[in-house]
Order: C-alpha cells, then structure tokens, then sequence
DNA sequence: AATATTTTTTAGTCTTATCTAAATTTATTT
DNA sequence: AAATAAATTTAGATAAGACTAAAAAATATT
C-alpha cells in the first residue's frame, strides 16, 4: 500500500511524463504539487528506493514499470469518480476535481471495479479524459489541438488540454461541451484567434482557448 | 477541517459515550482505536484544547456540543456510504465497514447531502444503525435486547449492537436479515438461550447472540 | 574559459501521530 | 490505613512529510 502523498506524486510524474518526453524534472513536480523542490527530492529518493521510479541525480526521473501501474490505477480511480459525481450526483463539471482528489486515495481491490460496472464501464470522464480500464489500457484515440486544424475542417469536442476550473467555467457560459460538433470557419492572421461553428452558434475563441481543445477529426468519407 | 484522527476520536468517542452514560475513559477509547492509552492522552489533550471535549487528568471525557456535532457528521458520512455500497453497488454487509473508514474521511461540504438524495434519504444503515438527518436529528426508536423479552413477545429486528463481521456473517448462515420478524418461543433456564421463530424457522440462539439483537417491539394493538 | 544564473540537493527544523518505559494518581484489597 | 493493583499521564524517541536556508551541480551568458 502507498500512502497518499506517494500516490500523488507518482500521478503527477505519470502526467507530466506524458506531456513532455524527457525525464521529468524536479521543479516542474514542485510546481505541480505545490510544494517545494526540497521536499520533491526527499519523496523522489523515496520512490527511487521502492523502485517506482528510476533516478539520477540533477537528472530528472523516469517512472518504472511498476510505478506507471500505480499511478494508472490512481488515475483510473480519479476520473471514474469524476464520473460518478457528475452523472449520478448531479455535479457540475468544475466542480467534482477537488473531491475526486480525495477519493482516488480510498483503497479497496473491489470497490473500483464496482463502481465502473455501476457506472455503465464509461470511457471517458466528464473532461473527456480517457479513464484506463481494469489492465490499465486507454481507450487510445489521437486527439489533436483544435489550434492545429485548419480552415474548413470539422471535428468533435474530445478533451481538454486544460481542466482547471475557470477554463470550465468559460467553456460552460459559450455552452460547449464535450462531444459538440466544431468546424473551423476562420483563423486571424493577426492574433490566431478562431472562429469556429458549432452546432448552434459562430463566434471567435482566442488562440490560448484554442490551443486547450482537443479534438477528434472527423474524416469526411465517413 | 480535522484530521483523519480527530475524527476517528470523536466517533469513537461518541458512540462510547452513548454505551455508557458515565465519562469515557482512556484505556476504552484506546481498545476501539487499536491504539495505545498514551497516544490516546496526548490526542485528548489537543481535542480538549480545541473545545471538541471537556476533560479532567485521570476523570475521562465528555465530548461538547461541537464535538458531538462533528461525531454525528462522520457518523452520518460513514452509514450512509455503507447504505451506498450495499444498495448501489452490492456488496455485502459483512463487506462495507472498512471501505466507509475511509470514505468518511472525505471531506465536501455538498458531497453528503447529495449522496443522500441519491439513495432516497435512507432513514438506516445496512446493520439498521440509523443515520443522522443533515440537523443531525436520528431516527429516534427505542429498540431493546432480545435478551429482555419475554416468552409469547414479537418484534422486528432492526438493528445489531455488535457490527463485527464475524457476527454478521453468523446472521447470514442462520438467514437473519434487518426487518425479520421474529418470536420469542422458549427461554432455557440453563444457559439462556432463546428458542426464536421467523418467518421460515424455528431455532436456538444462545445467550450471547440474543444480547446483540435488537428488536423493534410489535405492540399487538396495531 | 570564466562568470553568473538557475536548478537541484543537502542539512537542519517542525508538526502530527505514533510508540515504550517510567512516574503518578486512583481504585481495590488486605 | 497500608499495601497492592490498575488506570492514566509524562518523558523521551521515532517516522512521515513538509519547510527554510545554504551548498553543490548544471546551464547560460559574457
Ligand atoms: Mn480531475
Ligand atoms: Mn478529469
Ligand atoms: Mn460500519
Ligand atoms: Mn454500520
């Protein structure tokens, strides 16, 4: 069993990870636990010592086989209780992160297979974030950033590159959602912002808005 | 907000203080928590000094309106997430007490009161402990012993004084479950066992598991 | 290549919640 | 009323996880 502090640790590794390539560095983990580098690298020998991660020092860390089980497992739990506060507490979407946070830690074999069967086994949380199966395997679909699509093309509302809770809160008063239909009518030259059509409205989103869509192309012959 | 600990002091000292009407003392405190009447000493001083119990070296404790309150809370979250896992996700009732220990640590001001709309305001937890309404109030019927009535008497089983799993699974085999109704036939002058009978069976418990019993007595004018 | 800056690690401290062993107080026997 | 036993508290230690300040290593700049 890891403690909770571990487990946090070895999730946010496991995402920023994911994020960049290279070894993930100390600051960056830091940054993200907000917390000090200090106590970063005390909880880094830690995990290193309990071969959940491996780690040179001044060289940034890498998860092990073991360590990315751990933090799929943790992240599973995650988003399948943000599933649940969402679709059977009636949550709304920028609402349910702070006490997914607290429930990902509770430990029991059972209880999170329960809950997926329960829930319908769902695929994605209420941000569009792929929720890991049983084994750990994503429902792997390549999104990409709506920033990168060109004039003309349409696609689906998949994912959020950014869930925190005032990017939420914007999306909610433009009334997107996940699974809405986008089609890109127009990019300024001048300061990348978007125009973009969705199934009710046409109205601009700035380049940073755009950058944090992640969208699932739609392939026209079909 | 209080700790994990606190409040697992607090409950226990709650529903010690409801057992016996005297002051709780150390070393009872100490057996329930599995922990050691030093460690239980130091934490009674850090509760007294936050106003959650009233305490005199050496004279036990007695948990204050504040105190009590946030007992009642944890008590509330702890049935009503057993209510969860046993209505909602299946498990048994043997099954559910050390998943809710740590579910009723999570800590949402909203969460709660949700959860309980979501199973429909149960008024009783899987063992028939009653669950504290959101004021805190419980759903206050007296139920006694089956070790106190008489030859002749009925009632309906509606709750356990002892929840070890070790009980509720001795319940399962003999098909006993929360509402049965049931009849006190015989009294053995010997040992105190009591000759039952339910809807299905007639049958001898002993003594011990009639003192664990308690009954919801039938008055025969309704 | 030498210097300056940034990043990371080490050293030492703090808080919370435990523990063991010893001292003290209260309760029970003789 | 002593003496003994039991319950409770104190004293001192430990472990996890965090922090600040200082040292060391890696990068970037001149
Ligand atoms: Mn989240
Ligand atoms: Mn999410
Ligand atoms: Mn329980
Ligand atoms: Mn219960």
């Amino acid at each position: 069993m890891y403690s909770q502090s571990e487990e946090n640790y070895l999730k946010v590794i496991f995402t920023l990870q994911k994020a960049e390539e290279a070894p993930v560095n100390t600051n960056l983990i830091a940054e993200k636990l907000s917390t000090k580098a200090s106590s970063v690298t005390d909880m880094i020998k830690k995990l290193s010592a309990k071969d959940l991660l491996s780690y040179k020092p001044y060289q940034g860390v890498k998860l092990t086989e073991t360590g990315r089980s751990i933090a799929l497992k943790v992240l599973r739990k995650h988003r399948l209780w943000e599933f649940f506060l969402v679709d059977k507490l009636h949550y709304k979407w920028d609402e349910v992160h702070e006490i997914a946070e607290q429930l990902e830690h509770v430990k029991s074999d059972s209880l999170i297979d329960k809950l997926d069967y329960f829930l319908g086994l769902p695929k994605y949380d209420p941000h569009g974030d792929p929720i890991p199966d049983k084994d750990g395997n994503f429902a792997g679909e390549e999104l990409i950033s709506l920033k990168n699509m060109e004039i003309g093309e349409r696609g689906i509302l998949k994912g959020l590159k950014d869930s925190s809770n005032v990017f939420l809160k914007y999306l909610d008063r433009k009334n997107m959602v996940i699974d809405d239909q986008i089609e890109v009518v127009d990019i300024e030259k001048f300061d990348q912002s978007v125009l973009i059509k969705t199934n009710w409205e046409t109205f601009y989103i700035s380049e940073q808005v755009a950058k944090n869509l992640l969208i699932k192309r739609m392939n026209d012959e079909l």
